[in-house]
Parts: structure tokens; C-alpha cells; sequence
DNA sequence: GATGAATGAGTATTCATTCAT
DNA sequence: CATGAATGAATACTCATTCAT
């Protein structure tokens, strides 16, 4: 799964042959149809396990409340997880952006469903749909606080789209500095904390 | 081109196949290949005039120096060329997240060259390193009025996050709230202008 | 089509390769597939074309009735069918034991329909349903000649089965008496004519 | 050997795998190949097992003369025996069917030897060779019952003609007529006793 | 300019067989 | 006796590209 996650974030799933994962991976072509069933299976298994150790990693409070000390943390927890898993996030990208692709991975992440929990369980807090209404509260609180040209609803989608853009430039940039890309968080947090 | 370039968006270019953009476009295989000779000219022909006419209608004025009238119309701009090319953006997308087509891509748009204008040529203020440039002194001229924690090139940095990561929103919704990106823009310019 | 036919009925359509065939054709693999999509298509296309030949061939009057005169012609024609498409009558042996390719035939040839002639219309007589009235018909006229012990449909089904029988020795015997043939001709012509 | 010729017959020796035998028959893979060394090895086991099982309840007088009562007793054993074996006999037809198998089999059974017996010893009156001079001399002392159009060797092939159709039918029908099926038994007894 | 028949290297997948444990 | 991980040759099918007409 590491071997063909790299291949797969570096030239592309369609671009990827089987032939050369298993090459790379040091074992049989054949050996690889005893692991997974399919090349789409194995893109699924990597799928399956990256996107449960970030919903772990990224698990907040449990009382469905986003405080401002947990924005913080949730955002600087994205940026470790997007360092780490650079590669996954590229693959993701791909899938994304792949129309094909996209709805296999809509139908396999339901927004209240998930692959560890079928079914609505503790632990649900953070799958998509449950994410979006977390942050709707969170800047719902704000609200206050806004300069008259804008509304909640305005400011949670200028954050996802600059917590977006970052990402995609984190993602990307292979050789960072670490200093400029600090800044760029605190000034996330300054403007949407 | 506008065939090829249809489905490449829709089904990826390694997905679609030159038989099926000459059934679609009305001509044989045969003569694909007297206009253009390979699959991978054809989409670089099809990069060629999108970035072109792009780049046409982003003119700003010629002095170097972006006023905040331009920046307001340089965002609305970006807001109409994303809506009208759809299309190509996910093309572009597609090819920009493949690692392979990633440096194919930014050779052929070296900082200061260009696909048509292969030197120095007036039309070049707006290649991407010219653009950098121009942003760079507008927000250089903002240093005032920015808060403490900030600087101009962080805030040069949001602002092209909050810019990328929206442009990808209106790019992939097919069916958009007008209403919402107004507000999204309004907002944007707000915060930068 | 011929040099596959040669192959699927001398080594079985399984064992014969697409390839196989194309180099015994004398063209590339994939020009196969210009012709034929699949292997099961171009299996389908040399069905519909022998048998086409096979309902041209043994085209009966258009009565309904058969006469004396007509069930013995009707053998006749058989035993040359057989013997001309020795090959091809291997092959649908084959076709017809195999459970599966059975389902797949008799969907393709639905007792009433044909591959040819999609409705009812003029010459459909002699499909497998209008065989077995025909016949039907025919021994039931025979009735009172029968011996005590027998009736119309036994002595139908006698005949077919001898028939079958029979078919299958010619067309698995590759040096054949043809005197021994003529005489079994004769004797089946002689017991139910 | 139960497993493997249950799927022999019905999905044929070619498409059914030497996993899917070891799975439904609760071994593993490699235990199938410490039993029989290959598949070919497999299916040559099952057919010995059912030949000798054939040949032992097909056992008729041992004079070598078959009489009237031998001879119905032969056909109702015929018919318990494809009805109790419908399985084997599918697979024998397969088998059969395909030029080269049938080089291997006419191989494995010549006529006056058999898998079991390589030389000759009591029990091989019944080996095809030995079967065809039995009813040789059967059909021979009917010489003068035969009505003039005919002669013993004819009357004999039309017996077997007979014989081989019905029993294609009486393997390849799931659900059958038992009454039918009766009369035709007792038609065919009428015919040739 | 225009066609489409023809090619062949490449791709995912299957499966009988082996062998270390 | 028993397992199942591992292999690799084989197989149906695809597709960018060529070329005679």
C-alpha cells in the first residue's frame, strides 16, 4: 500500500500499472490479486486506511462545540496531517478532481456514514456533514464581531476557502519554509479564531 | 479542440481516447493527426489558446502598478474567465496535480517566457512571475494599514490562498448560489483591497 | 471467421486464444477487434452466419405440412448440412453441453424469433418451435400404421432421438463408409417415412 | 473427487479452478496436490473411478452371448445408470467432444485394455471392443427377423444411433417425463429385442 | 485533405503449480 | 498431513499511432 500510494500521488492512478507497484514492492504481480482484489480495490484500501488515521488524528471534544482554543488546535492539527500524509492528500487531490472518481468516493464516504462506523455511533462528530455544522456554530457565535459586510455564513465559506487554497499549498510545495508557512497559520487563526 | 477538450475535462486525458474525440468532433483518426501530432500536442494546443485568451482578457494596465480600482477589476475578472472556462480549469486542474504534467507544464511557462511569446515581448507583464511582482508591490503599499501580527508578504500569501481555494469552489459547483459567491467576492476584495 | 470456427471446434472456444486465431489469420490482434468487439461476438457472429446458411439450406415448403415426399428430402438435406459444416456442428455440440453457452444460445435463438428474421414473417416455419409442430403433425397422420405399443409423440421422440444420434456419428466420424452412411439413411427413412 | 466433478460438469473442466474445488471441498489448495499431481490428473481419477463403477453394474453374463432378457436388462440398466451418474456424463460429453481430450481418452481406454486393467484380466469382456462383438452377435442372429431392406451391421448402428440420442437426452434433462422417458424405453426394446 | 484498416506494445487479471513451514 | 503465500506465464482487450489509398 506505501508503494502504490507514492506511485499513485506521483504519476496518477490511470498512469500507475500494477506491473510496477508489484515491481517496486519487491513481490509478484500475481501476489498482489491474493492482497486486493482489483487495482480499484487497493486504491480503496489505501483510501480506507489513511482516511481513519486522519479522522483519528484530527478527533476534537466530544461535546459538539467548537471553542476557540479547539479551532486553533484543529487547525494546527491539519497541518501536521497534511505534512504527513503529503502523498495521500495528493492522491486525494486526484480523486477529487477525477469526475469518475469523485462519485465512488461520495458513495463510499456518506456524509453521516462512514467506513469504521456503518452506522450513527459516538465518534460520528467529525465526518463531513458533521464538520460543516460544527464550524456553522462556530461562526454563528461570532457573529457579533463582524464588520457589517459580512454574515456567518460568508465567513465560514472565506475560511474554507482560504483553509483550501493553504492546503492545496502545503500539499504542493515540496521544499517549504517552514517560517513563511507558520505566519500563514497564525494569520488564519488571527482573521477566523 | 473544443471536443478534445470537453472530454479531457469530464473524463480525464488519459481516460479519453483520440477515436472518441473524432467520432465526437465529425472527422476520422487519420485526420487528427494531420493537425495535430500526437495526443500530447493536441493538449498542449488546447493549453496554448486557453492560456492565451486568458491572459487577453486578465490585461491590466500596462504601468506595472495595480491600483485598488484594478485589483477590484482583476477579481471580478478571474470570477467571469473561471465561470466561461469552466472546463479548461478542470483540465488545468487535472494536469496541475500530476506530477509528470506538473513540470512538463511549468517549464512551458518558465516565469518570464511563454507558450506564444517564447521571448520578451510586450504582452509579458502578465505572466506569473510578473503578476507576483505586481501584487508584491500593492501589498508592499498596504504595510500601513495591516494589523500587527501581519506582514505584506504573509497577507500576499492569504490572499492567494483564499483566491485559490475559491476559484476551485467556483470551478466545481456546477449549480452555484450567485447570491453566496457575490458575497464571497465582495468579501474578498473587502478584506484585500 | 473461417479460421476460428477451425479452431473453436477442433480445441474448444476456451482453449482457443484470440491470439491464436489472429496469427493463423494472418492479422493483428487488434485488428480482431475491429472486426468483432469481443471473443464472445465474433463466437455469436460465426453462430449467426452458419446457421442462417443451415435455415436457407433446409427450407421446406411453405405449407406447414410435411409429406412423405418432403420428411425424406428433409433427412436428405441433413446429412449433406452435416457434412458440410462438419466443423461448424462441432462447435455448436460444444456450445449446447456447455451450460452456460446453452442459456446464451437459446436467448440468441428464442423459439419463435431468429437472428434473421426478428418477427414473424414468411419463412419461419422452420425454427426450432415450428420444427417440432411440423413433425408433429406429421406422425400424428401416421397414427393408425403405428403398432399396437406406440404413439404418435414416442414415435416422434424415437425419431429425433435416432436422428441425434445419428447426426453425432457423422459428425465425429472422419473417414466415414459413406455405403454404411447411405444405409443408415435408408433404414431411418424406412422405419418412419 | 465428488466436488471436482460436480463443477467439472457443470461450469466444464476448463473454467472451473483448482481453488474453487479446494474451497468447497474444505482443503486446501496445496493438500489437493499431495492427492493428485495435477488437474489433468484430477479429471483422469474421476473417470477411472466412474468407469469402474460403470462396468461393474453393466456387468452382463459372462458367455459372451446376449440374450433377449440380457439385452432389456442391459438397456434398463443404461437408463438407471445416466440417471444416477447424470453428472459424470456430462462431463464424459464434454470431454468427448473436445478433438484433443477424445485423442486422450480412445488413448487411455483402448479396446481391449482399460484404466485399471492394463493387461487383460476377468472383467474385460465389457471394454468397448468386447461390447460391439457382443452386440455383433446379437443383431447377427436377428438376420432373419429383419424385414429385407436391412442387414445385422445396419440394424446395429441404428441401435446405437438410437441408443446415444436418447441417452444425450436423458443427461441433459433436469426435469423429466418419467412416463415419457418409459415409453421410450419400452419403444426402443420393442424395436431391437 | 481525408479515410479507416492495420499494428503492437501495453494493461489488468487469472490460475495451475510450487514450496517453505 | 496440511497450509496458503508466492510465482509467472498466459489471456482478453485497449489505444496511440501509422500508412496505403
Amino acid at each position: 500500500m506505501d508503494v502504490a500510494l507514492k506511485h499513485f500521488a506521483a504519476e496518477g492512478y490511470h498512469r500507475t500499472t500494477i506491473s510496477h507497484i508489484a515491481k517496486h514492492a519487491g513481490i509478484s504481480k500475481g501476489l498482489m490479486y491474493n492482497y486486493y482484489e482489483s487495482k480499484e480495490h487497493l486504491l480503496e484500501a489505501i483510501v480506507h486506511r489513511s482516511v481513519n488515521e486522519i479522522y483519528h488524528h484530527l478527533d476534537l471534544d466530544q461535546d459538539g462545540i467548537l471553542s476557540e482554543i479547539e479551532f486553533e488546535q484543529f487547525i494546527r492539527n491539519i497541518n501536521s496531517l497534511l505534512k504527513e500524509n503529503r502523498e495521500f492528500w495528493r492522491l486525494m487531490m486526484q480523486m477529487m478532481i477525477q469526475n469518475e472518481v469523485r462519485e465512488m468516493i461520495l458513495k463510499a464516504f456518506p456524509a453521516t456514514g462512514s467506513l469504521t462506523h456503518p452506522g450513527h455511533e459516538p465518534g460520528d462528530h467529525l465526518y463531513p456533514e458533521k464538520v460543516v455544522q460544527l464550524f456553522s456554530g462556530y461562526f454563528s457565535q461570532k457573529k457579533d464581531s463582524l464588520t457589517g459586510n459580512s454574515d456567518p455564513e460568508t465567513e465560514m465559506e472565506m475560511f474554507f476557502s482560504t483553509l483550501k487554497g493553504w492546503a492545496v499549498k502545503v500539499i504542493y510545495s515540496d521544499i517549504e519554509d517552514e517560517e513563511k508557512n507558520e505566519k500563514l497559520i497564525n494569520r488564519i487563526i488571527d482573521l477566523y479564531k
